[in-house]
DNA sequence: CCAAAAGTGTTCCGAGTACACCCATGT
DNA sequence: ACATGGGTGTACTCGGAACACTTTTGG
């Protein structure tokens, strides 16, 4: 055992950090990811997932607080990891300094992992903060290009894990606003979830009967119709029943 | 940008993979967790989760199947990432070289992330193997003692996976034998999720109506009763409908 | 013949679905 | 008044839960 590890020397790696930060513009309707263009090479000019490099004395979780926070300001948010991708041939990652002298024999040693995360954050209040880089957007789902690093698929992956979420776990209620009507909680789910997901009227009595949301009597009027009531998400009732699983589709 | 890598310098990790393999005991109705025992300091003499340190050339899964292959000779098996840990604190992984001189200063830059796997291993042709080992058993779940660097909320975590892919997912035929009677699939299911997940004959009828369980035609008898038909899954058929959720539940 | 295990059928109930319908407000 | 969106109610259907019952073997 002590032996093998001079016949079988370990890998060192650098750790990266890459981040699928969701929105919901419930207001046009569309689920939204944030994007940063590159401004170096490799894929300078492609858009890529936010992402940093793990710091000394910082752990990769903080790494992606961090970089959230540097990318958006925000108050209310949901973040759990995702994945973590390793391979061999992911380790190419270019944030080493490009004009290091060695490169392609410091390859075999230098290598990069990256752990993905996953964060919801509020659309209302999120302010993107474009300091020195060359592009940061909200993009529409369907119309997301090609990104840097293959990181489609980690997008993909994040999108499935988000959808998966909402069906059993009330983020939404994270970054929905205080106080929601239940049109609003509606429009959210159709937007993540697809229109045909369920039945309006349907939703409706499913999650009143459910017993956490507190119709807190205030009326709002959006134009024309019947002004809706606000509803306040109960946390501790909530967390009653969170056990069984509570299926919205 | 390129200020920040002189004023934040980065992390270098080495990164361990820990598997959480599971088996499962039909016979007696166990759920078990393969479990080797410490032979170095911390934690000596503690039972801990198999597990080993990427090597070069190696990605993260290359290492988990390697570490599995090390421990178990196993022909069928089912394996996926887990979770990745890498808080600070979790960086003092002992599997460096005890009498490291000048230790306490490499720490500040010599850390440890681990990479968990969760994987499920036919029970009946796993063979043990104890090379070099102070000790490796399987341990029934509930018999798990306090494992070491606090890895049993990686095992807590394991299980829960396992119970929920045993709802959407065939795991279970990848583990049971080819030939199996409807018997065999609810022990499986009975050990991994308790006795009082469904009644024997709605299980039946649930998978049946699913219509990717072949009956063979051929008949095996243990002991008294009625022979059992020998079923075969029918990984076509179920691809099929694969989308949807199948709840066992 | 009886116990034991495999396999079938039946009844009941609750939850999801698809609607139709009433209510309150702006214009 | 009427369009618009909020909110309620109902009838239907399907699937799970519980459990009784039949079938086929070994002793």
């Amino acid at each position: 055992m002590a032996g093998s590890k001079t016949r079988f020397p370990l890998a060192e790696f650098k750790v990266g950090v890459d981040n699928v930060i969701f929105s919901v513009d419930t207001a046009q309707n569309r689920l939204l990811v944030l994007l940063v263009m590159r401004d170096a090479e490799p894929y300078r000019d492609y858009w890529c997932l936010p992402g940093t490099l793990v710091r000394q004395g910082e752990s990769p979780e903080d790494a992606a607080y961090r970089i959230l926070a540097e990318k958006i300001r925000v108050k209310n948010l949901y973040l759990e990891q995702l994945y973590t991708f390793g391979e061999v041939e992911d380790s190419r990652d270019p944030r080493q300094d490009p004009g290091d002298p060695g490169k392609e024999h410091r390859l075999q040693w230098a290598r990069y992992l990256s752990i993905s995360y996953f964060a919801l954050v509020r659309f209302s209040e999120a302010e993107l903060i474009a300091n020195g880089v060359s592009g940061i957007a909200w993009y529409s789902l369907q119309q997301v290009p090609q990104l840097a690093f293959s990181q489609n698929r980690i997008l993909e992956y994040g999108h499935r894990r988000l959808c998966n979420k909402l069906e059993y776990s009330p983020v939404a209620f994270d970054v929905l606003p205080e106080l929601f009507t239940l049109n609003d909680l509606y429009q959210f789910y159709a937007t993540v979830l697809g229109e045909n997901f369920s039945d309006y009227s349907n939703f409706r009595t499913r999650l009143l009967k459910l017993g956490f949301l507190n119709d807190t009597g205030e009326k709002v009027s959006r134009g024309a119709g019947r002004p809706a009531s606000l509803y306040k998400f109960d946390a501790a009732a909530f967390s009653l029943h969170k056990d069984k699983p509570m299926v919205f589709i």
